[in-house]
DNA sequence: CTACTTGCAAACTCTTTGCACACCA
DNA sequence: TGGTGTGCAAAGAGTTTGCAAGTAG
């Protein structure tokens, strides 16, 4: 799956490995080796990617060393995603995830065809979010916008494929 | 699952149950008793509802007549969203559905306390979607747009049970 | 040492599908 | 009558959980 690499990362104090660190301490869990492995992995790339994406890279691979389990997956990821490091969003009943810390806020442009998300930023968005909710004495702690349809490649994909189908 | 009742009906031609007759003449499919009974019961109430819901209602109940089975409920939800009558949403992993035939575009404020859904309607967020869409030669066909928070309705419980911890 | 973690297998939830019978046009 | 649709049971996808063995602190 590719993105668009257009948003630039925001400075932080700490890598997403010693912010995990804390998180864990602060909740008594332990620093372990899947752990470890499972976020490395994740912060190394910077792409939308799902679990079975991660399953099919860290769990499936026969060699033992770096091998990291369906569940312990499915569980460490659910604690990036509480400890803030991760985002989830749900798109076509399956869960995508994309890295939140050290990075700025979005939205995205979600292409039907070729399924690829088209991050954006705008401050206007959060301002009308902002705005809509104070009319409704509603406390926003967050939202999901996605605009979907077809994105700019897809489109001249089609219109070549139709002007192939013209000339017949 | 109690909602905002602001938004005002549009007014159409026909009635869903008409509107769905002729989408099913369109497929050249057939006009069954499952599907009557599932869309009248389905535009009987005005709320947001989920699959599960719906097969509660129609599906367990005992009483032969007006039953509809799991698969036929799951299939007919799928005619109605594939027509146009019903919106499908995700939200928490699993599939909502409200009107949309005779229902005005809008978006949503998601309590995540109470998992109710409140309806707004904004025309500067379709005007947003559109600038973005455009800037992206994105050819935008639709958006979801929810606002995660806390309702004013929860955010009094909160406090109220706040006071009574604090007097203790 | 002891509590937290892991991996395995199995359970679970939500949704879809294969198939024989039923039914609408 | 012929092709659709239905209900049943079972399969699938995605995710979670119980449990015995492993490991971090």
């Amino acid at each position: 799956m590719s993105d668009s690499f257009a948003l630039e990362a925001v400075d932080v104090a700490l890598s997403p490995m010693e912010r995990f660190e804390e998180y864990l301490k602060s909740k008594g869990k332990r620093i372990t080796q899947p752990r470890r492995i499972l976020i490395e992995h994740v912060f190394s790339h910077h792409e939308h990617f799902d679990a079975d994406a991660l399953i099919d890279e860290l769990s499936h691979q026969s060699k033992g060393s770096d091998r990291v389990s369906r569940p312990t997956v499915y569980r460490t990821l659910n604690e990036l995603v509480e400890s803030g490091l991760l985002r989830k969003m749900e798109i076509g009943g399956r869960a995508v995830y994309e890295h939140d810390y050290g990075y700025p806020d979005h939205d995205h442009l979600y292409c039907t065809q070729c399924q690829n998300l088209i991050e954006f930023q705008s401050a206007e968005l959060k301002e009308l979010r902002d705005q809509v909710a104070r009319l409704h004495q509603f406390r926003a702690t967050g939202h999901r916008f996605i605009i979907n349809g077809v994105c700019d490649e897809c489109q001249k994909k089609s219109r070549r494929k139709k002007r192939r189908i013209d000339l017949i």
